[in-house]
DNA sequence: ACCTATTCATAAAT
DNA sequence: TATTTATGAATAGGT
């Protein structure tokens, strides 16, 4: 039964709150609020949204609503991007599904993922960053120096003993 | 000067709003909204925010506080991974911070990039997946069918090529 | 966790 | 499109 000693909301000022137990109850507060506000927006106006939300201790929340990829998709049905390569297309489109969801997972868990991507990304744009309109295989290679181009043909060779001795396996397999 | 004839707020239902007029004006004002609390959230609780919001038509809106860069820098000081191969680690190191930026502005403008981040990744991430904890030149390719074998070997032809090429011509500037 | 006084957000009107 | 205001909702501080 309702009591009559409840002080009730009374913050004004927007400046850091600095008692610390304070501050982590009002951020799991405003954090829910933030939520709640967000499924709104969905129900009310057919919006999507992804929230990415870290903590002071940096640790990482994420909204979704149905999730991201529904957001995402919602993002490619936006961009509709033309088709520069059929050829690759065909590849693209037979994994693009599974492939969606593996980053569906990876924006979902931030955690265990981002740092891997970021290393993948790395070595592939470096290869694909001056020809954006080409694919790498494609490249000039123009604008690499000594080094990157050592270290190319080296992943190069490497893999392609590996990839020569999986194809002749798979040969073998399929007279 | 004040008038008494507003009806003022009445929502309670959390259905559509089928008026489109009505269903536009209240995803502008409840979007602010949601970016206003997002910013109180970071000014009280030491938080950072990422939002994506996409409308009904499915036009994109980012929030970013201070920007997308200090969240992503955030998770990355958050991970914190452990190096796994020293030797990539320092052609990594050299390509970090700039393909950080280009990550950041794939994020502030996924409008341009993020088809092409797919293809990009629908081919590292082919060879990559079955060995996520190794790096992928190092890959077994056990789990790849012919097809995609055939398909890897001729990309792998090609650069190689073009890798050679490159190579013999650096060289010839180096004797 | 729950409670409620109070501030804040916003639906409808202008 | 910006402003107003009555009212519904979120929440700060207390229990």
């Amino acid at each position: 039964m309702p009591r009559n000693s409840n002080i009730g909301r009374r913050r004004s000022t927007l400046t850091r709150i600095e008692i610390k137990d304070d501050r982590l109850i009002t951020f799991s507060k405003r954090r829910s609020g933030i939520y709640k506000k967000a499924s709104e927006l969905i129900a009310l106006c057919d919006a999507e949204i992804g929230i990415l939300i870290f903590s002071e201790s940096n640790k990482p929340y994420t909204y979704g609503a149905p999730d991201f990829e529904t957001v995402a998709n919602c993002y490619l049905g936006y961009h509709n991007p033309p088709s520069t390569n059929p050829t690759i297309d065909n590849i693209v489109q037979a994994f693009k599904k599974e492939k969606l969801q593996e980053m569906y997972d990876v924006i979902n868990d931030l955690s265990s993922h981002l740092d891997f991507l970021i290393k993948e990304e790395e070595q592939i744009t470096k290869i694909v960053a001056p020809i954006k309109d080409q694919f790498w295989w494609e490249a000039p290679l123009d604008n690499m120096n000594q080094q990157e181009m050592d270290h190319l043909v080296e992943l190069m060779e490497k893999l392609n003993v590996k990839a020569n001795e999986k194809g002749e396996e798979i040969a073998s397999m399929n007279p």
